[in-house]
RNA sequence: GCCCCCAUCGUCUAGUGGCCCAGGACGCCGCCCUUUCAAGGCGGUAACGGGGAUUCGAACUCCCCUGGGGGCACCA
């Protein structure tokens, strides 16, 4: 059997989308779940640039830029659809001269209005054939009107189109439902279809995995491909969409659809691999489903995807972030969002406090977000920790709070200036005090809100200096 | 409207005629731990859309209905 050819193509129309990014795993898990080093297989990735309207350079660019933080790497050189028009174009040509496609004279808002019509009539929309059989005369007489056509391919009147999936065996519809379709634009250039099924063909891909939004369209690609002589067709995968909450088609509307988003969300690039890969599919029990990209070509079949369109839940995503959070090496973990940190607080970044607010912060947070705010504090001048109203509140509304700040203060400043000597239980409970009762007030004075790092611990990385100037600072205000 | 795809807990899913009065995971709820909040540990709640048929037996097979998604462009 021919080495497997796959490949992800996607249209430089707007940032990588999690469907697109899912699309892209799939072939990734399965072009290398067949085989590695020259016999293997090959996973390609194609920009379908075709629509000279819509594509623009930043996405091309953009794109390649986000797999590349997935980690999924492509074989070769991006193919660009772009740079193969002349070849697109000779083939609809071949096929005029071959009686397989037609000039077509309607414009858009020629055929726009009589699906319009046709709609209303209960009749189904559709190119309705009307330029179908010009005469040749006709036809001259329009181009001496100066008329405009493209090129439209003829689908058979009868009989069915039947392709093999992998995931849902054969699927069948009648010709007669499939109208005449465009192959070349009123400016010549190529339609989809034609690109695709001219591509595919000329890069001998054995396996075509994508969404199931295009699995109407397969059977167009692949009577163009029979007419272009191809002796085999591709297999194909169609896979089932991902859906936003309310079972809508996931769009900006329902929040984050760009991988671009997730990844600013603090989302790691191995959770939404992993994450990804669990909608339509899922390993076994025994396994676990936390997965490496390693883990998941290693398990991944895609002939058990699922058939049905998965609902994208945001919060199991950030559950399966904060397991990878903790599976990273502190380190690692250290150097992902180091960077950003340092941009954020400049000269007030310390490497040593950095270092163990992230080994503190890596066993509590879900996302790298969650992480970077909870150190917040510790990278701000005294005078200018935020304290929201809702964490002033907060504070007032411990009992004695006034009594827990006075001794609080006390304490630190006398004690032993480890995170042990801080400890101010004990100093609580002196008061007649619970020290979970009441040590919200503490937060809220050192880190400015109620929930971050274990409070014994900031108190220990800003210093004691800077420990007593934000407890003064809150006893005052308290006053 | 027509065509295609689909249908198990709130969500993602396991299940391929008896092992299922349906298993796992997230969420949710409760408890524990505890320096608030988290994180973690333990436990609990919760589903085979409806109707026929086949069969000794159906979540699993077939048909109909209902429901959901997608497509029907000079987008991809």
């Amino acid at each position: 059997m021919a080495p497997v050819r796959v490949r992800f193509s996607p249209a430089p129309t707007g940032e990588l989308h999690v469907g697109g990014a899912r699309t892209a795993l799939c072939n990734l898990l399965f072009a290398r779940g067949h085989g590695a080093g020259s016999d293997g297989a090959t996973f390609l990735l194609r920009i379908e640039d075709t629509d000279r309207a819509r594509v623009r350079e930043e996405w091309v660019d953009g794109i390649q830029d986000t797999l590349h933080w997935l980690s999924i790497g492509w074989d070769g050189q991006p193919i660009r659809q772009s740079e193969h028009v002349d070849r697109y174009v000779a083939v609809a040509e071949q096929f005029l001269a071959d009686g397989l496609a037609y000039e077509c004279f309607c414009t858009e808002d020629d055929v726009k209005e009589r699906n319009a019509t046709a709609r209303a009539a209960g009749r189904p929309p559709g190119y309705d054939g009307h330029c179908r059989d010009l005469t040749t005369a006709e036809r001259d007489e329009r181009r001496a009107e100066g008329r405009a056509s493209v090129l439209r391919f003829r689908t058979p009147d009868t009989g069915v189109s039947t392709f093999r999936d992998l995931i849902r065996g054969d699927v069948t519809v009648e010709w007669a439902n499939i109208p005449d379709f465009v192959i070349l634009r009123s400016d010549r250039s190529p339609i989809f279809f034609l690109a695709n099924a001219v591509d595919d063909l000329d890069e001998g891909i054995t396996h075509v995995i994508r969404g199931e939004d295009l699995i109407d369209t397969t059977h167009r690609v692949l009577v163009l491909r029979r007419a272009m002589g191809a002796a085999e067709q591709p297999i194909y995968a169609h896979l089932p969409l991902i859906l936003a909450a309310d079972r809508s088609k996931l769009s900006k509307r329902h929040g984050s659809v760009a991988v671009e988003e997730f990844r600013s969300r603090g989302i790691l690039p191995e959770a939404l691999l992993n994450y990804l890969a669990l909608l339509g599919w899922s390993p076994d029990e025994a396994i676990g489903e936390i997965l490496s990209l390693a883990e998941l070509i290693e398990h991944f079949d895609l002939e058990h995807v699922t058939h049905a369109s998965a609902v994208f839940d945001e919060k199991k995503l950030e559950w399966i972030n904060g397991e990878w959070m903790r599976r990273l090496d502190t380190a690692e973990l250290a150097a992902r969002v180091e960077p950003e940190v340092r941009e954020r607080f400049g000269a007030a970044f310390d490497p040593d406090v950095f270092a163990h607010a992230v080994a503190i912060g890596q066993e509590r947070s879900s996302t790298l977000v969650q992480l970077v705010d909870q150190m917040a504090c510790l990278f701000v001048a005294d005078d200018d920790l935020v304290i929201e109203p809702e964490a002033w509140a907060r504070l007032e509304a411990v009992e004695r709070a006034d009594d827990v700040l006075d001794a609080v203060i006390a304490h630190v400043e006398a004690c032993e200036w480890t995170v042990d000597g801080i400890n101010l239980v004990e100093v609580i409970k002196q008061l007649g005090l619970k020290p979970g009762k009441v040590m919200a007030a503490v937060y809220v004075a050192i880190e400015g809100r109620a929930q971050g790092l274990p409070v014994f611990d900031a108190i220990w990385l800003i210093g004691q200096e800077h420990a007593l100037n934000r407890l003064r600072a809150a006893r005052d205000r308290l006053g």
